[in-house]
DNA sequence: CAACGGATGTTTTCCAGCGAACAGACTCAG
DNA sequence: CTGAGTCTGTTCGCTGGAAAACATCCGTTG
C-alpha cells in the first residue's frame, strides 16, 4: 500500500510540487484544533493520535491511526478549514505531507488509489459509529476490554501468555480512549489485573489470551 | 449534483448493466442489519433512516440521509457484506441501485465524481464525531435543541415564525436520534413547548426562531 | 360506538459513573 | 538526598438519566 506507487520519486515531485517528507517526535503535534490546515497527512511509520478538546477540558480520543493512514480535512470549496480535533504524534512519527490542491489532483487522477482512500475514510466512520454504539450500549468495563483487545491487535507484539502493547498509554490517555473518567478506568484495570485477565505496570501493558472470553462474539 | 451527468441514460445502462431506479413506501427498508447486501444505493428523492438496533432491544439512530447521498457497504474483498444498520425509507423514496461491482467501476473511472463521494463520506464521518462529543459532553436538553435545528435546517419549510418540519417523527424516534431515552425527551419537548421555544402535535413539530438562542455557537 | 393499539405525559426507583479530593508511588533534576 | 512533578489507587457524595409502570389521549377499525 504505497501512496506513491505509480512512479517514480522524481516525477511526484514535478506533478505534486508541494509534497514532502517530515517526521516529528513524540508527542508533537501535526495540527492543533482550532487551527486552519490545508494539508494532507499520510502516515509512512509511527502513531498518530486524533482527539478533541472540550470546552469542559476533557479530552476525547477519537482515533489511533498508523501506518499506511491518511489525516485531513476534505471537504469545503475554502483552502484553509478549521480542523476539529487535534493529531498528535505517539512516538515519533514520519509521515509525507501535501497540500490540499495536489492531493485532489492526486486522488482525481489516479482512481484506483481514490477508491483505497474511500476505502479508508469508510472504514474509519465505521469505527466511530461502533465506538458511538458501544458508548451508548456498554458497561465502561466492556469498553474497556474492547479497546484493550482492539490496541493488542493494532499495536501488539505477541509474548508468551498474550500480547504486549508498544505503546505507553497512562490511565488518563486509556479513559480518555474509552469515554470514561479516569478513577474509573484505575479501578476496572485493578480488577483486571487481580482476575489475570492483563498485566501491566506504569509504562507497559499485556492483554492476556483470557481476556478474549469475556467479549460476546456478536 | 447528478451522478449520471456524465452521459446518456442508455450508455449508462450499457456501462453499468446493474443500475436500476426503484422506490419504496414509507418504512419500508433499502435493507436490514444482518443484511448480506452488495447494493449500492444513490437517494434520488426522498429521506432515509440509518439506525442500528441493540441487542438490548434500542434503536440507535446513526443518520437521516436525503437527496443526493449515497449509501452501501464500501470496503473488503467480498462481495456480500453483513450491515451493520438498518437503511429505513421515511416516506416514499425513490432511488438508483447498483451493484458492487459497476459502483467501484463507476468510480474509478470518474475523477470528480469519486472526489464528490469521498467527500459525502467524510462529511458523514464528522457528523457522527460531533453526535459523539455531544453524547460525552452535553445534556439531553441541549443535544435536543441540536437535533431539532438540524433537522429544521434539513427538513423544514419556513413558516411565520420557525420552521415546520416536513418529516413526521415520533418521541420515540426523537429519542433514538439523540441517543436517550423516551421519557425524558416527552418531558423536556413539554417545557420546550411551554417556553415557547417550539409548538408540536403528534404528528407535527414546528421549532421556533428563538430555538437558535439557546445553543451557545462554538 | 366500543374497543383496541399506538403515542404521549408523568412519577418513582435506582444506579453507573463523574468530579473532587487525597494518599501513596515512582521518576527525574538539582 | 530532597523536593517537585507526574502517575496510580481509592474513597465519597451527588446526579443525570435509564427502566418500569401507569394514566391519558387519540385515531382506527370492526
Amino acid at each position: 500500500m504505497n501512496l506513491f506507487l505509480s512512479g517514480t520519486r522524481e516525477t511526484c515531485k514535478k506533478e505534486y510540487p508541494s509534497i514532502q517528507l517530515a517526521s516529528l517526535p513524540d508527542k508533537a503535534f501535526l495540527y492543533r484544533q482550532g487551527d486552519c490546515c490545508s494539508s494532507f497527512f499520510w502516515i509512512k511509520n509511527g502513531i498518530v493520535k486524533l482527539s478533541h478538546l472540550t470546552k469542559q477540558g476533557n479530552e476525547l480520543t477519537l482515533a489511533l491511526l498508523k501506518t499506511g493512514d491518511i489525516i485531513g480535512y476534505l471537504p469545503g470549496d475554502f483552502t484553509n478549514q478549521v480542523m476539529e480535533e487535534n493529531a498528535q504524534a505517539l512516538g515519533k512519527v514520519d509521515f509525507y505531507r501535501l497540500e490540499y490542491s495536489d492531493f485532489k489532483k492526486l486522488i482525481t487522477s489516479q482512481p484506483n488509489l481514490s477508491w483505497q482512500i474511500l476505502e479508508s475514510v469508510y472504514t474509519r466512520k465505521q469505527l466511530i459509529e461502533r465506538k458511538l454504539r458501544a458508548i451508548l450500549t456498554q458497561s465502561i468495563e466492556q469498553r474497556l476490554i474492547v479497546v484493550l483487545l482492539e490496541l493488542a491487535k493494532l499495536f501488539g507484539i505477541r509474548c508468551t501468555h498474550g500480547y504486549a502493547l508498544e505503546i505507553s498509554l497512562t490511565q488518563q490517555e486509556l479513559a480518555d480512549l474509552v469515554g470514561a473518567s479516569r478513577p474509573v478506568v484505575s479501578t476496572i484495570m485493578n480488577q483486571f489485573r487481580n482476575q489475570g485477565i492483563l498485566d501491566y505496570t506504569r509504562e507497559h501493558i499485556c492483554v492476556n489470551d483470557t481476556a478474549l472470553l469475556l467479549i460476546d462474539p456478536r
